[in-house]
DNA sequence: TAAATATATGAACAGATGTTCACATATACA
DNA sequence: TGTATATGTGAACATCTGTTCATATATTTA
C-alpha cells in the first residue's frame, strides 16, 4: 500500500532536464513530428529522438506514425494537468516573506 | 510571458532523486526534525541535511529551529498538492493497452 | 531499385550528481 | 567551561546523464 517512490522519482527525473521538459511542453497540447519539435526547441532531431524515447518509456508521451513523420503527444490529461500545475508553481514570483537566509 | 522552464526543471530535478523525494515525503504533512527523517528514510543525518538544504533552497521545504532540533516541513499547499498529484499518476497500474514496443 | 526525407540508435566523452567521511557549528545542561 | 546531542558543511570519489557524431532504419517517390 506504500507509495512507489522509485516510479515517481523516475518521472520527476525525466522532467528535470530543461531540454527534455521543453520537448514535452512542445507536444503537450497536440501531436507534433520530431523535426518540428527539434526546430522549436532549437536542438538536433537526434537529441529530440533520444529524449522522446525516454519520455515514451515512462508513458509521458505517445507516438503515432503517419507517413514519414512520427507524431508525439503528451500521454494523457494527467500529464497535462501535472505539468500545468508545476509550471504554475514555478511562475509564482519570489514572495517578500523570506525570513531566514 | 513565457514559461520559466529552467525553474520548473530545477524543481523536477530535485524531486527526481528517490532519497530526496522520500525525505520530502517524510515531512510533507507535519514538521519533523532531521534525525527523525533520517531514521524513517534509513539514511544518515548528514545525507538528510545535504538534501534538505537543496529542498530549502528551492523553497520546497521550510525550516524552524526549536531547541536543539530543526524541524522541516513542505513549504506550502502547492507543494503538497503537486506531490499528491504525481504520486497518484505513478500509482496507476500498467494499463493493458501498450500497442507498440 | 535508387535517392531523398524523417527518425532512431550506439558509442564515446565531458560534466553533473549522490553519497560517504571527517569535521565544524549550534544548542542545552551539568 | 566542558560534555553531550543535533545538525551543517566541505572535499573526494564513483556513478550517472546529456550531448554529439556517425551511422542505421523506415518511408515515400522517381
Amino acid at each position: 500500500m506504500s507509495i512507489d517512490v522509485a516510479v515517481s522519482a523516475g518521472m520527476f527525473r525525466l522532467l528535470g532536464d530543461p531540454t527534455r521538459l521543453r520537448i514535452l511542453l512542445a507536444c503537450l497540447d497536440r501531436p507534433r513530428p520530431v523535426g518540428e519539435i527539434a526546430e522549436e526547441v532549437g536542438v538536433s532531431p537526434s537529441l529530440v529522438s533520444h529524449h522522446l524515447r525516454l519520455l515514451k518509456g515512462a508513458r509521458l508521451v505517445r507516438a503515432t506514425r503517419e507517413a514519414r513523420h512520427v507524431f508525439y503527444v503528451a500521454a494523457d490529461e494527467h500529464v497535462r494537468h501535472m505539468l500545468h500545475d508545476v509550471i504554475e508553481h514555478a511562475a509564482e514570483d519570489d514572495l517578500p516573506n523570506t525570513p531566514d537566509a
